[in-house]
DNA sequence: AATGAATGAGTTTTCATTCAT
DNA sequence: GATGAATGAAAACTCATTCAT
C-alpha cells in the first residue's frame, strides 16, 4: 500500500537487477538459515550467488540491504497469494482458505520465514521499521476477514477478540516454520492446517 | 532432572561466581535484548555489569557462555515455578493454573525470554542440545499435566492431539513475550491469560 | 622428495602470493631475528613487509604460517644449492665442496637459520613434524657423501660412525649460525670453513 | 667471578627464598620445556610449585627473573662441578675429565640447558648480557684448559685456534642436549663422551 | 607470608567495504 | 559491468602484575 523502499544499486538494466538480486537472496537464505545473518560473510554470500565480492556491491550498498530483500520478498509474495482469494466475503469458507493459502506459503518459503522471524532485528532502525509496519498490514489482512465474518455473522466473537485471534492465526503460521523439526514427525502441512483451522475456529465460534 | 552443564570459572569462591554472573546476566539480557547476541561486545556487557573485562572472563571462558547462563536460568526458574503447584491433579484447575504461572513468568522475564528464542541458535552443537533439550523438557511438563486430564476424564482429547496442544500452550506464551508490543494496547497480561485460558481450553475440551 | 605443505591464501593470482610472501618473509626474519616470534606483533611485520594488516592475512591463516613459511624457505635453498655439486662421488673433494656451499649458505642466511633453530619449536604439530622431517632429510645428503666416501674407499670409518660424523657438520654450521658474534672476531666465514674442513676430516679420515 | 646479579624479594627469611625460588625452578623448567617461555603462563607456574600467584609474586618481580634464575642456576653449576677437578694442570688427561664432566651435567640438565639456549634470548637487555657473559666465562674455562696444555707441550695446536676449540668443545655438548631424541638411538651418555673426547681430540692433537 | 580476585593493555584475527584495473 | 586485492576498524580473548584481605 504505501511506498515501496528501493535499495540503491549502481547498476542501470533493471532486469539484471532483479536477476542478480535473485540469485544473492537464495544463496543469502540457504547461508542465514545455516549459521545466521552475522556469522555468514558477504565473500560467501557472493560466492554461493555465484558472482564476485565486487559484483555483489553493484547491486546492494550494504550487507543489511540482502536481508531487508529478502523480508520485503516475502511479504510480497503474502500479499500476492492472499490478495486474490476467490471465495465469498464474509465466510468462513474465506477464512479457512486464507489459513489455508497463508500455512502453505510458509511451507513453500519455510527458510525465508525463518530467516525474517530470527534475522529481522539486525536491520536498522528504518528498515526494520518498514519490516515491522509490513508484518501488522499482514496481521491485518486477517482482522480484515474476520472482521467480515463477524459482520456477516458467520463469527461471533467480541471486537476486541479480532486482533488476539489475528495474531493467533500468525503465530500458528510461525510455529509451523519454527517447531517444523517437531512438528513433521506427528503431521504433514495438509493435516496440520486441517487442525489449524479446527482449533482455531473451535476457539473463535 | 538431568545433570547441569558446568560453566567453569577460574575464580573459587562459589558465592562470588553466583552473583558475579547475576550482575553479567543482568547487564548481558539488557544489551542482548536491545543490540542482539553479535552486535552487543564483551566489553559493553563488562561495562553494564560494572566491571572490567578481564574480571568478566574470569567468570565464563568465552562470550557464549553469557548466552549459555542466561538461557540456563530461565529453564531454573520453570522448573521451579512449575514444580510447585499445589492443585488436584487431573483438574482443568491445575492446567489452569500451570498456563498462568507459565504466563506470568514469561511476563516476569520477557527480556530473557526474547533473548532465549532469538539468540540461542548462536550456541555451540552441545549448548544448544543441552537447550533443545531444556526445552522438550519444558513442553513434557505440559503434556504431563494434560495426559493426566486425559486420564481423570476432565479433557476428552485423543492422545496423538496432546503434544500439538502442549506446543500449542508454549507457543502462545511466546506470543506474548515477542507480540508483547502489538499486544499490550489492547491487553494486560492478566487479561491475556483469561482470554487464552478460555481459548486454549475451548480448542480442546 | 615429498610433497609441500601449502599455505592457503585467499588471493587467486599466484605471482602476487610469491612476491607479497616473500615481502613478509624477509620483515619477519629480520623481526623475529630480533625480539623473537612471540615478541613480534602481526602489524609490525605487515608494517615491515609494506602493507597492511588485512592484506598480511590474504597471504596467510596465521601467525604461525609466516614462521612456517621462513622455515621451508630455508630447505628450498639447501635443497637447491647441495643438489648440483659437480664434482666427482666418492670424492674427499665432493665432500669438502657440500661443507664448503653449506656453510656459504648458512653465511648468506644466517638470520633465517637462527630462526628456524629458536623458533620452529612454536610450530604447530603438524608443521613442526614437517620441518623435523626435512632437518633430517638434510642431515640424510651428508651422510649419502659421506657412505660414498666410505665406498669410495678415500674414509676410512665405520657405518656407526656415519651419522654423528653427519650431525656433527650441520652441528657446527649451526655453530657459525649462532656464536658469529664471538666467532667473527677470529675468523671470517672462508677461514672458518677452512679450518671445519680441515678439523671435521681430521676427525674421520 | 664478577658479582653476582640479584633479585629482589619482598620476603626476608633468605632459606626460605632459596626453597621456593627452586620449587619454581623446577616447575618453571618443566613447563619451559614442554611449551616455550611465551606459552607459559605465570599462573601455571605457581600451579606447578606448589603455590599461589600472589605468593610467586612475593619472591620475584617479573616472570623473567625466573627465566634468569634457571640460567643462572646452571652457570653457578658448572662453576662448582668444573672448579674442582682433580687432575694435574696441563695434562690431556685433565682435558678429557673436564669434557666428561661438562657432558654428565649437560646429561644432569638437559632440560635446564635446553631452556637456557632456546629461551635465554627473552631476556631483557641487561640480564642477557649477563647470561652472555657467564657463557663466555664458561668458555673461557675450556680455554684455560686447553691453553695449559698447549703450553705444558701436550697439544700441538696454534694461538689462534684455542678459542674455536674451546668453542668446538661447548658446542658438542649442546649437540648433546639438543639432538639427544636422535642420538640416543644410537649412543649412551657414557660412549657419547667416549667418542667426543676421541674426536675432539684428533681434531686437535 | 600467603592468597587469589581484579585489572586493562596488548594481541591475533575477521570481514564489510572500496576502488583501481 | 565485473573483478578481486587492499584496507583498517573492531572484536574476542589473554595474562602479567597488583593489592586488599
Amino acid at each position: 500500500m504505501k511506498g515501496k523502499r528501493e535499495i540503491a544499486s549502481s547498476v542501470k538494466d533493471e532486469s539484471l537487477i532483479e536477476m542478480r538480486r535473485k540469485q544473492m537472496i537464495r544463496g543469502a537464505v540457504k547461508l542465514f538459515k545455516e549459521k545466521g545473518f552475522h556469522r555468514t560473510t558477504t565473500r560467501e554470500i557472493a560466492k554461493e550467488a555465484g558472482f564476485s565480492i565486487g559484483t555483489l556491491y553493484e547491486y546492494i550498498r550494504a550487507k543489511e540491504d540482502i536481508l531487508f530483500l529478502i523480508c520485503d520478498g516475502i511479504y510480497d509474495e503474502v500479499q500476492k497469494r492472499l490478495s486474490t482469494l476467490e471465495m465469498e466475503e464474509g465466510s468462513i469458507e474465506r477464512l479457512k482458505l486464507a489459513i489455508s493459502v497463508y500455512y502453505q506459503l510458509i511451507d513453500d518459503m519455510t527458510d525465508e520465514f525463518v530467516v525474517l522471524y530470527q534475522e529481522s532485528k539486525s536491520l536498522q532502525k528504518d528498515a526494520l521499521q518498514y519490516v515491522l509496519r509490513k508484518e501488522l498490514e499482514m496481521v491485518a489482512i486477517f482482522e480484515g476477514i474476520l472482521k467480515e465474518c463477524v459482520i456477516s455473522g458467520e463469527l461471533r466473537i467480541s471486537e476486541q477478540e479480532i486482533p488476539i485471534a489475528a495474531h493467533h492465526i500468525v503465530v500458528q503460521g510461525q510455529m509451523w516454520a519454527f517447531r517444523r523439526w517437531a512438528l513433521t514427525k506427528e503431521y504433514s502441512i495438509e493435516s496440520y492446517i486441517k487442525i489449524q483451522q479446527h482449533q482455531l475456529l473451535k476457539g473463535i465460534q
